[in-house]
DNA sequence: GATGAATGAGCCTTCATTCAT
DNA sequence: CATGAATGAAGGCTCATTCAT
């Protein structure tokens, strides 16, 4: 039973992530956790502050890889839509680099930043990816309209294309611990929106700006 | 049942719902539940034998109403996809009714039934959407490749493009309440996801039966 | 065992007074005072919302006196002290009558205050108190010196006086719920103290203000 | 026993000395205690069987010298007060004779056991040592009386007499490390209890039987 | 002798559920 | 029918104590 003292802790962060992969933050027991990880509750307290400390340990780096991704890609995709006309080949090469860097150092730990992090701190970032993507796609997609705007249920598409694309990109992460497959996959289903995404483009430039709903 | 008054049966209904929309089935509290249908807590037992009887009663019907889609459409798609080669297109004309129905039938107790159900006996219902989705998706796909089978990497990516699919569903429902939109929406989805579908069809169709991973 | 809800609530008040009376703030058990009180922990915090709650509705009244009679005084005393140098007779009246004021309003609550409130927001208040009346006492007793300054270790005689008188009044307090006789045990201790200091202020008059102490 | 080491058990009382003046007895900490003896936790439990052995080692010495101290000295004064109608004088000199044999030989130690005790097997001991007091004075001032007997009042006063002068010394030992102050102050205070006592002595004096109070 | 990881009972608090009224 | 007071099990967390090393 007297385990070194990292093989514990590594005990402990498997058996956390298994637990907040199950039930998410808020429902995550620290008493099933200690059960799973082998140990009483108390122990886990000399390992981590706390639940909240033991989310973070897991979550924090991949958090952290994700801030400075996002300033960095910010910026360049900043610079693309507003100088260059035709930049969305290179649009989803961007988008691409981005994801597959955070992928890659994430395993688990992106999925559950995204997808089971609610009741903790971390609990907007989907939202805020998500709302980042949107932002993206609203210039390419205005800039592809005739007159430069769009309407309300334009704005709600390309909400819905920003929204199940990031979804469904935390559903490989889930799914698909292995890097290499999750690439590939990751891959596939960016070309499967871009396909779309050209096609929905091709028909905003051939409309007027007329409210379509409502 | 005895002398149960309909409307406070309805308030509850309603007030549960609310709360499950916002909260979820596991961090939904009766006592807000109560509350918001202005009674106690205790008269909500005379009407509904628990928490999960009340989750029940939203979303037990759009589940069996689930369930017998889904085996009578089964059924269909075995047929055509046994009889017919060109079933593809209206494949997906198929697959859009049965998700309509779905949709205009359920309100949000779909909604419910798929994204907060989580700590409920429910809560494995998307997987097997997809699961069933799937299914489809790899008798489709297989009868697509020359020799008829798919490479464990293909099964992956069919996989994918399921669970993906319904995820960005549930999205859109539960984002939409509007059933206009949420439909126009889902079209639109489907149309992207078609397009992919599509080409990756293409590409199995000249692949040999080569392990394409590993 | 379905009392009235204002009995329970006193049930529980008083509990808490005894268990705050035997453990102090920091150290009192829900657990035990539920059990004192005839119930479930639980059902405590039905009727407060927390061991905090629970200590400030016995003692945030009592504190709220005091602080009116601390303000009020301090006015009261400064005119006094500043401007008339025989003010000690009636130093003592209003010392008493502050006290007196206090002590009707309060019952155990005051002790509880004083004495019982480590680890509460309330820590400080006894303190407080002395502090006050110590700040008083240099006053006058600085004002008795010829050289109108008082050394180290005359500032230490009579921090001491404060303090043990505080704690004197606080233990009459403790030890005397009876409301008369309480008043009349403090003007005893006063009026043993007043000599005391009578005496001391004698002796100092006559002191140089050589340094009594290192 | 075995072989243990003088100075690690020095260190150890040492560190637990300024804990339990820090922090009392209840709130005192092993592992306060360990970091501030620099040693692990576990390392105490061989010099000392826990908490209470601990507090013991510090504590059961001056409490042992109390005790002597009470059984001789109360066989003093009976003599006195028996025998001798002017015992008054001198009852004084040997209550201070008294503390201050206890204040030299104790160090802190007398401190944590009247003051920081609490929750520990001491915890008694101020009420112990104030019911001594109030036995002698008790015979005192019932001497003093015309009739020999003291009115339930009067005994509250005297009782209020004892308790109150043991907490000030009490709070003089906890408030002043230093012997020679701390001396110089138990003086004054039995100086000021003294001058107080020996008035009300008079008024007993002069008071006949009646019942004073209720 | 000493370490410090581990235990387990206890802490305050919350909440679905029950039941006397 | 409805109330809401009460229950009891569980939540996160702390800490004196034990014990394998």
């Amino acid at each position: 039973m007297q385990t070194q003292k990292e093989e514990v802790r590594d005990a402990i962060l498997e058996a956390a992530t298994t637990e907040f992969s199950q039930h998410g933050y808020a429902e995550a027991s620290m008493r099933r956790i200690a059960k799973e990880a082998g140990m009483t509750t108390g122990n886990i307290y000399r390992y981590f502050s706390g639940k909240e400390e033991l989310f973070d340990a897991i979550v924090g780096p991949v958090y952290s890889q994700y801030s400075s991704y996002a300033s960095e890609y910010l910026q360049a995709v900043d610079l693309h839509v507003n100088t260059d006309e035709n930049a969305t080949n290179d649009f989803w090469q961007r988008v691409e680099d981005a994801l597959v860097g955070l992928l890659k150092a994430s395993g688990t730990g992106l999925m559950l930043l995204l997808c089971r992090s609610e009741g903790s701190k971390y609990e907007r970032i989907k939202q805020e990816i998500t709302l980042f993507l949107d932002t993206l796609l609203l210039k390419v997609f205005a800039a592809a309209k005739p007159n430069g705007t769009l309407t309300d249920y334009e704005q709600r598409e390309v909400k819905m294309i920003s929204s199940t694309l990031i979804e469904g990109v935390v559903l490989i992460i889930r799914d698909n611990p292995e890097p290499k497959t999750l690439g590939l996959l990751t891959d596939r289903l960016i070309a499967v929106y871009s396909g779309g995404i050209d096609q929905l483009l091709e028909e905003y430039k051939e409309r007027e700006g007329e409210n379509h709903h409502a």
